[in-house]
DNA sequence: TTGACATATCCGTTTATCCGGATTAATTGT
DNA sequence: ACAATTAATCCGGATAAACGGATATGTCAA
């Protein structure tokens, strides 16, 4: 029960949603995400280790970065609302706009890693 | 946005899970959740003003109780994640229990209405 | 080992949420 | 109009979340 809720709460959170809905479309490192969400680093991380202990996000260090990316999709609560959820997401004005400028983002640092 | 967090918000306490798995299987007045989840009475008040308010529930007055049921299935978030949330709460234990006590106490009570 | 950079955690403050007894509002029958 | 019953709201206190600058941790390269 107490897990259900934490994989619900952590979604009652506008910065969380529009973290998810970035990782909807790849992966990216905590740099990237503080540049697209224009937001504190401490802010981003702290949302992005709640999003993990919830169950939704899974990490991966590379060096110095550390990508997170959306859980695969389990056969458990999580991977049932998981599409549903991105792709209500995409229609909001705010994840479009983050989308926007998430593509925007990543084509000024073609190749390179971040930094 | 602030709709979706709002939809997902309501979902991240037990007591509210609890009643939409006990409203899955049909609507319920206020003293009949009072009674099958064992709270008072102002606490499951509120719990329902919350759901309602977040697109979950809604309400018909029957004299002087008021019947709380599942939203229908809109082609929202709500419609697309109500089905998946539902069969994931009929898994926990917490929630069979309540259904159990919930069988229970109509049997109880056959026919007449509240009181 | 030192310096540089990315990320996580700490901390104090502010804001939101939950609780449940008490009160108020709404409805019905007499 | 009044009493009885149900449900909603109020209220003060307790608990939890969110914020973001500052600091600590971790990693790599020189």
């Amino acid at each position: 029960m107490q897990q259900t809720t934490h994989l619900c709460k952590a979604l009652s959170e506008p910065i969380r949603l529009r973290i998810l809905a970035l990782l909807g479309e790849g992966e990216l490192c905590v740099c990237d995400l503080v540049e697209v969400l224009q937001l504190p680093q401490s802010t981003v991380s702290r949302h992005l280790a709640l999003l993990k202990a919830a169950g939704w996000l899974a990490e991966r260090r590379q060096g110095v970065w550390m990508y997170y990316r959306l859980m695969d999709q389990g056969a458990g609560l999580q991977g049932a609302l998981q599409p549903h959820l991105l792709e209500h997401l995409t229609g909001l004005e705010q994840v479009k706009a983050d989308l926007e400028r998430r593509v925007g983002y990543l084509r000024k640092k073609t190749g390179r890693a971040c930094g």
